[in-house]
DNA sequence: TTTTTTCTGTTGCAAAAGTCACATATTATG
DNA sequence: CATAATATGTGACTTTTGCAACAGAAAAAA
């Protein structure tokens, strides 16, 4: 049984959870500290983004098909507004955490499937982290990029790959000034290391 | 019942559980991508450190109490070498992933519980990680020397504090270069926004 | 205790990254 | 289609950070 579309199809079924959709650039949720939501992205792009005091905002997370997210990830936080932004058209789905693991009622079918496979999918959360955190701690911003690019090319199996964000938020995930990043892949290019032709980026080393 | 006595006192219960001791700095695993373990942290500190081919440090983790690691959490990892070393005297719980689904044996009261406890200390983990992320994320150095301060000074409930960590490290969990941290250091005590006298920090903001 | 090693604190200098400002291209929208 | 809004690309300048090197303090080992 396929878990992707299980989630998909049955998710109606059951009483606890909250379906939604939304379009392009709208505010899925926002966090907020006393509640202890856990949301599932069914379909569609978002991201969960954070805005400082000063205005600056980061993309913590980029989130695709079968991202978590929601407070029950993020107990303690700061005191800057975390939001989750859809990027194009979105379905969600919304649960309260502690009502998880209570069972929703005995027929529910849905209800013991997700309980079955949340762990998985909580793995595949945390090895995301990971590899966010991979990226973050490279020293430079040619080595955030190249580390990037790296990852989209094993995602894709392939050297020649479209970048799937624009660039304005590329800089806000690597979480460096666009115009330095703008400069560090000119150099990239000048030194023979990618090609970019529009949106695509082929990598020429190795 | 308290788990972490619990986890404790009856992993030696557990006939898939092997349980080795550590003392200070020594190699406690090596990430190896075809393996699948979890592994837990019973007692002691412990560090996940990357290497990276310049020989750069990074820490990349800092595990306590509890804390999980091992080769499931990072599923798609680059070529640097990761490592999990101890910090003092520890106790370290390994499994095998694969194993911990499956039930040990119909008596093994402590794999149960183990299964049953894991979500919240996976949890609990998944908070640790966007911790980090938001502490990296920082623009500046000073952003993250006061975001540090200001999270243990949380946890302890107190506006002094000890560092738990050597300067030395604490520049490789920041991801800045130590000597620019010391700099950065000298001047927030210059700003009277903090105070050091030896490991004592005490904050003098707000 | 003495010696060795590691950690802390500091500097001058070089390199990297951020800021600002603007022109052009591309994409949304009335 | 025309216009507005957003994204890309670039350069001059400033600030921050990293690097290398060293001295003294503290901790570990002999």
């Amino acid at each position: 049984m396929n878990f992707n579309n299980f989630i998909y199809n049955f998710s109606k079924n059951c009483s606890k959870a909250q379906k939604k959709t939304f379009s392009k650039n709208e505010v899925i949720t926002t966090y907020i500290k006393k509640r202890n939501q856990l949301c599932i992205l069914l379909s569609g792009n978002a991201d969960l983004v954070r805005y400082d005091l000063n205005g600056n905002r980061t993309i913590v997370e980029h989130l695709s098909k079968n991202a978590l997210f929601g407070e029950v990830f993020y107990k303690v936080t700061t005191n800057n507004e975390l939001l989750v932004e859809s990027r194009s058209n979105c379905e969600v789905l919304f649960y309260i955490y502690d009502e998880i693991k209570n069972k929703c009622n005995k027929t529910c079918e849905f209800h013991d499937t997700l309980a079955e496979y949340l762990p998985e999918l909580i793995l595949d959360k945390i090895t995301d982290l990971n590899t966010r955190i991979e990226l973050l701690t490279q020293k430079t911003t040619r080595d955030k990029l190249l580390m990037y690019f790296s990852l989209i090319s094993t995602r894709k199996l392939s050297k020649t790959f479209e970048i799937p964000l624009s660039l304005t938020d590329l800089a806000d995930y690597l979480n460096v000034d666009r115009s330095a990043m703008m400069r560090e892949l000119k150099l990239l290019k000048e030194d023979k290391m990618v090609e970019k032709i529009g949106n695509r980026i082929i990598l020429l080393y190795e």
